[in-house]
DNA sequence: TAGATTGTTAATCGATTAACAATC
DNA sequence: TAGATTGTTAATCGATTAACAATC
């Protein structure tokens, strides 16, 4: 199904947002939409997107365009989204609540299996139909359950050593909500930065230059 | 202060990450670094560094390298973290919650004046020192008040809406939880979409891929 | 002064856009 | 068939890296 495995990640962020549209298209029961109408949709070029979507298939047809529900299902199967990647959540404060929550993690190749807090006013908690678990038990509970991902919605000064630890414990990939910068070049493991401070700090910067924007926005 | 008016888009995405190893470095009480150290503890080339930086003003020192207090400030004034941007909550679900306790908005050059939702078993709610108002009057409370900024944890159906409606009511800047793109070109609107479901998906992309992650990984 | 490191210009690399032949 | 639109190659644009003279 892949063309090249080597796919840049500019290309890879933009797979999420095609998806959303698709499905988007889907729901209003559209059946099929040339690069030149989703492009026009989506602020792109058409040129970017038909070039993105052949570094994984040729999945549309000249003169019709693409088929909307077959775009979405293959973008669906690059990003992976049937996967059930066992994830647990470490850290069940504000955002932690708010992350197992708020999220779809079925519909985006996740299992959330565990929460864990150490603070003894959270653990025994409820969220969904999960309980907050005792972070004395998560290396128990890894060497049982094997997880492949960890969420990190702890204190940013836990994020380095938490991190190390699951990683000698099998976990493969990140999703990391910490000020702390996890290493995106460590060796075979997957990370998702989000910093949501540095955005807030972003839209500061545009406010303050707001005059310029209009220019700078493609 | 600012030598050119048109900074591109990735360097402004990095301010907020030098700001953060700034001070870090500066709370371990260390008081120079050159751009070579800096950029081997954040996984750059020196020459990056020193082309941010420039792209504002030379901050450095020939044969010293950088003051990190000075340069510290420097990039916050860059950001205006110093301002007093007036935002208001629109959604004060799970989400919105911890995005209202979870953020230091006065260190970011915010003041979150109010919180709103719809939901009357939300309504009344104390969050921090705010209580959670009824969306009804925020209109009359914008026009009292004259936020400039709204963050949308609302869900993504009433992000159109709801954008549209704040911007006639004079907001100029959307920190955006919801699904839903708010156009990043609007007519002199500063825009932070977050896409937390994005970030998940392309997690799921990299594991599903983790073992091309290193020869991609910068 | 000699050594270090910047600021800045030039070279390279990669990503986006344009163009067009292939084809449904 | 004619028109539309893709897949793909070539051209352009922009961002990153390298190099080095200026200078602390």
């Amino acid at each position: 199904m892949k063309k090249n495995e080597q796919v840049s990640t500019p290309v890879i962020k933009r797979l999420p947002r095609y998806h959303r549209y698709l499905e988007e298209l889907k729901r209003q029961g559209v059946v099929r939409i040339s690069s030149k109408e989703l492009s026009a949709r989506m602020g792109l070029t058409a040129s970017q997107i038909r070039q993105d979507l052949n570094c994984f298939g040729g999945f549309g047809q000249q003169g019709y365009g693409y088929n909307i529900e077959q775009l979405y299902n293959e973008i669906g199967n690059i990003l992976g989204l049937s996967s059930k990647f066992k994830a647990v959540l470490i850290g069940a404060g504000n955002l932690g609540h708010a992350v197992a929550t708020h999220l779809r993690f079925e519909d985006r190749g996740f299992d959330l299996i565990g929460i864990f807090d150490n603070n003894p006013n959270v653990i025994g908690q409820q969220i969904g139909n999960k309980t907050v678990l005792d972070s004395d038990i998560l290396e128990e509970f890894c060497k049982e359950h094997n997880p492949s991902v960890a969420i990190l919605c702890i204190p940013s000064e836990f994020a380095d050593t938490t991190a190390k630890k699951l990683v000698s414990l099998g976990i493969k990939g990140f999703w990391n909500f910490t000020q702390y910068d996890i290493a995106t070049n460590y060796k075979g493991i997957a990370v998702e930065n989000v910093h949501l401070g540095d955005s807030l700090m972003t839209l500061c910067y545009q406010i303050n230059n707001i005059d310029n924007l209009d220019e700078e926005s493609k």
